[in-house]
RNA sequence: GGGCGCUUAGCUCAGCCGGUCCAGAGCGCCUGCCUUACAAGCAGGAGGUCGCUGGUUCGAAUCCAGCAGCGCCCACCA
């Protein structure tokens, strides 16, 4: 005997087992060579940072009902796991754990430190892989990949130096995004825009004696930054968000259209606190029409201002170490001073000199590290890049002309803007922890290479001094390479050839930038082609105060947690069931019991349903469905023709990701349909002996099994379970996972039923309204009269039926004797139904029911006339719509007549 | 400064290429039921001016414009 509510634990395990053992996850080459039809996911390799969250959930969810719908679609359907080693925020982690021990990675030294890095990563990419396999993921286990694998790691050096060699990779020194916490560059990306309201400082600079004259002629011409102070000098004024940058100024750019400010270049300005005298030039960057016009520069430390710099030959002065810290450069007063007390420290110091013209607030970006949060410091280094815009233009053409493409469809323009505004990627990252860049330097004549495998010697003079480059590689580097790396490129395998390109990418839009836009761009550099075709861009799974869930906040919550609690599954329901395309999906992380309630009470109602299902059928063999089509039933030919619908529908939407929409169909097949009317119409036919017991048992043999497979992608261990343990199912050759996805079968379509069982329905409905509401309890059984209508017929050897679901003992089709009292109603084809309820019915209720009702019933038909008589309506809206109009205004006019017929004999009765 | 998304029942969300969904689901709530599949259930029910304003139309939750609130992305304007 199976338990009452469903146990999770006691079945997942064993499933979960079952399937691995039985291979039915992997696919290999040998299946496309064979003739297969290959379907590839590659999963989204989640950070060994930590453990997964339930936005993994949602995402890893996601991919396994895509993948398990075509596998039972008959695909060799591939789904590769992995994880990622994640750089910069794996090594933050670690550095954590060693700041509470008091030390730091440099009291380690490199090896060690990275040695305690592989310690940690290894220990949570299993628990990764098991969180992952916890939730039913049928990815190929076989297959895992890690993104700092031997092979993967090959497949880096590989790319590297291609593009090294196409001259794609280059080294130089700019302005780049620096941590000065993490200590290392980053890439635009990963300097996130937050705003923070700051002020806008005005300076002044004096003017370096000897050009009086010109700033006399500046002034003249409208300079209103170009003034004379009481003490004699003149001034010019800039502006800055970040005074502390001053002490590295090498000069004050105009634009050089700028009228105002022709005299002024070339003219000198001395530079406050630091008592440097630096140049006024031109450049045209500079707007005329911004502030005053005016720009102090600040090569080091801007991107912009380096730009200048370079054009107008001005000095460069580094005046920060790299953690932010005032150097040697900057005026001894400031030096040791964090950038922010430098700030500080300028100010007053200007304030002090009385040469601070003023000051506004002023809302800005502050970019920040997305990993840290610190406030990223625009440094001047040596770095890596790599050269995009040749790559983008590939990339750009597939999501063109349609070879990819996202859903939701908006994020193809957010794509393609990217790619039309590329820049060059900064690889470079002054990690540890990484792929260590594959160039070295001879120590001896200079000579730099990037190489394929570890030289021993120099390739130029032989000497074996050589050095590789300290840092490593940024991490989306080698993630960019995932869909073909993890099928062992640069090799030219088998499964490259099966395998790719793939076909369809689940993920966050959050990392379309960093690693959707780049894979594609990958895919098309080194396999000449996208490796997806269909993105599907899903939701962020949030907190209830719509909070992303993260470690930090402490709101994520562990899929293991859920499993744990109400079973894979329920998990899985829930996720899909709230998720619709692209939109955020809000969990109470604090009260997993009821967040998660709507999978747990499905996954249940499903197990009983079964339950019940398997104890009905028994052990008797059961009879194909195609031997008893004659012996059908109504509820039988009912069900059956909705299960066609159900079909079509989950194909339609699972084509479109619409996880929230498969849900809704099958909840509403399933719950709706299938266990609350047609289990209750067949109960008394399925008992021993029962009236077309046989075809009751093929008919629901057959659709509780399609009804497994349809749900199995979605809610893979009850199914599994449940359809093993299902007799009378035709061709089973393995189990569920592998079973054939149902295919609509028009012959079975049967509208006629459908419309008959919707009447049932809807009769027994207002059967049960009407003893709720006049309070007759389900032990009475009531005598049901009905006139009128064309499916009265249909009541005909339905009497079981229509005792155990309305408690109708008896049906005439007359009406009862004049002047019984009755409660009443109308169906929508027009059949009235009595009941007659002798000492029981509240006249008064009653009466006032049918007043309302009138009411109702006359607005109704006050607006459809209103409607019918404007020539409008009539003349230009489709005349099936007019028509249907006419006939709901002729049905409404006969119920008003009747209510009204019925109110005068109520107000007959007992006055 | 640009761009995008959202605003529908107490909560989380569907519906939105205009007219059968006189506005739907799940969770919660109310009432009645331990009806031998299921109380993680069954039956019935309450609850919504579909953000605001205006427009287009015979007809708008559904299309357009403006406004308000929330959220996200992009941006070197000092």
């Amino acid at each position: 005997m199976l338990p009452r509510t469903f146990d999770p634990a006691a079945v997942e395990a064993r499933i979960l087992r079952m399937w691995e053992e039985g291979g039915w996850f992997g696919a290999s080459a040998g299946d496309v060579e064979a003739g297969g039809d290959p379907y590839v996911i590659v999963i989204p390799p989640p950070n060994v940072t930590a453990v997964l969250h339930m936005g993994h959930g949602l995402n890893n969810t996601i991919q396994d009902v895509l993948v398990r719908w075509r596998r039972m679609q008959g695909r060799v359907a591939l789904w590769i796991p992995g994880t990622d080693h994640a750089g910069i925020a794996t090594q933050n982690v670690v550095e954590r754990r060693l700041a509470a021990e008091g030390r730091t990675r440099h009291d380690l030294g490199r090896e060690a430190f990275v040695e305690r890095v592989w310690e940690h990563v290894e220990l949570t990419g299993d628990r990764i892989l098991g969180q992952l396999k916890a939730i039913g993921c049928s990815c190929d286990w076989t297959r895992a990949r890690f993104t700092l694998d031997e092979g993967l790691s090959r497949a880096v050096r590989e790319i590297f130096v291609r593009l090294h060699e196409r001259d794609l990779v280059y080294r130089g020194e700019y302005i780049i995004n620096w941590c000065p916490r993490c200590l290392t560059a980053l890439s635009n990306e990963e300097a996130e825009g937050s705003e923070a309201d700051g002020s806008l400082w005005h300076i002044r600079y004096p003017l370096v004696a000897g050009h009086e004259e010109a700033a006399a002629a500046a002034r003249e011409a409208g300079a209103a930054a170009v003034d004379r102070l009481p003490d004699g000098r003149w001034h010019l004024t800039v502006s800055t968000t970040r005074p502390e940058t001053m002490l590295g100024d090498t000069g004050v750019a105009v634009n050089p259209g700028d009228p105002r400010y022709g005299a002024l270049v070339g003219a000198a300005a001395h530079l406050p606190l630091a008592g440097r005298a630096i140049p006024i030039v031109a450049d045209p960057h500079v707007r005329a029409d911004f502030g005053t016009g005016m720009v102090k520069v600040t090569p080091a430390h801007d991107p912009s201002d380096f730009e200048i710099a370079r054009r107008a030959g001005l000095e460069v002065l580094n005046v920060m170490t790299e953690r932010a810290v005032m150097n040697d450069n900057a005026p001894a007063a400031f030096r040791g001073l964090d950038r922010f007390d430098a700030r500080r420290a300028v100010v007053a110091a200007l304030e002090q000199e009385e040469l601070l013209a003023g000051r506004d607030v002023h809302r800005h970006a502050v970019p920040r590290c997305y990993r840290c949060d610190t406030v990223v410091e625009p440094r001047l280094s040596e770095q890596w890049f790599v050269r995009m815009k040749p790559l983008a233009e590939p990339a750009l053409a597939s999501s063109r002309d349609g070879a990819v493409a996202f859903a939701p469809r908006r994020w193809t323009r957010v794509y393609e803007q990217w790619m039309e505004n590329i820049r060059d990627w900064c690889i470079s990252r002054q990690l540890w922890w990484g792929h260590r860049i594959p160039v070295w330097t001879c120590g001896d004549c200079g000579r730099e290479m990037a190489c394929r495998e570890d030289p021993s010697a120099c390739g130029e003079c032989g000497s074996v001094a050589l050095e590789q480059d300290p840092d490593v590689l940024d991490t989306w580097f080698s993630s960019w390479l995932w869909p073909f790396s993890v099928f062992g490129w640069p090799e030219e395998t088998d499964d490259l050839e099966a395998f790719y390109p793939g076909h369809t990418l689940a993920t966050a839009p959050e990392i379309l930038f960093f690693w959707v836009a780049r894979m594609i761009m990958a895919g098309h550099h080194a396999m000449g082609a996208a490796p997806f075709a269909r993105v599907y861009l899903h939701g962020t799974v949030r907190d209830i105060q719509g909070r992303k869930m993260s470690k930090s906040l402490g709101n994520g919550v562990d899929p293991l947690e859920v499993v744990e609690l109400h079973g894979a599954d329920a998990l899985r329901w829930t996720v899909l069931a709230g998720a619709g395309v692209g939109a955020d999906i809000r969990l109470d992380h604090e009260d997993l019991e009821s967040a998660f309630a709507p999978g747990r009470n499905f996954v249940n109602k499903l197990w009983n349903a079964g339950r019940f299902a398997l104890m009905s059928l028994g052990d008797d063999p059961i009879v194909p469905l195609r031997d008893v089509k004659g012996d059908l039933r109504l509820e039988d030919r009912w069900i059956l023709s909705r299960q066609q619908h159900a079909v079509r529908r989950v194909d339609e939407e699972l084509e479109a990701f619409r996880m929230q929409g498969v849900a809704e169909v099958l909840r509403d097949f399933f719950r709706g349909e299938f266990a609350d009317w047609y289990l209750e119409s067949v109960k008394h036919r399925l008992r021993p002996g029962g009236p077309g017991r046989e075809a009751a048992r093929s008919v629901l043999a057959h659709v509780l099994d399609r009804i497994c497979r349809l749900l199995h992608p979605m809610i893979p261990f009850v199914t599994e379970e449940l359809w093993g343990l299902l007799p009378g199912i035709e061709g089973r050759s393995g189990p569920l996972i592998v079973a054939r996805w149902p295919a609509v079968d028009p012959g079975l379509e049967d509208p006629g039923a459908e419309d008959a069982f919707e009447w049932l329905r809807e009769l027994i409905a207002r059967v049960r309204g009407m003893r709720k509401e006049y309070g007759v309890g389900e032990g009475r059984e009531i005598p049901l009269h009905l006139t009128g209508g064309e499916n009265g017929g249909l009541l005909e050897g339905r009497g079981e039926m229509l005792r155990r679901l309305a408690r109708i003992g008896s049906v005439a089709t007359a009406p009862p004797p004049p002047g019984t009292a009755c409660a009443g109603g109308v169906l929508r084809d027009g059949t009235e139904l009595f009941v007659p309820l002798e000492g029981i019915i509240d006249l008064e209720r009653e009466r006032a029911r049918a007043v309302r009702e009138i009411d109702r019933l006359a607005g109704l038909s006050r607006g459809m006339e209103a409607r019918l008589a404007n020539r409008n309506f009539v003349t230009r809206a489709p005349a099936a719509i007019v028509e249907r109009e006419r006939e709901k205004l002729a049905s409404c006019k006969l119920q008003l007549t009747k209510w009204n017929e019925k109110l005068t004999f109520l107000e007959g009765v007992g006055r």
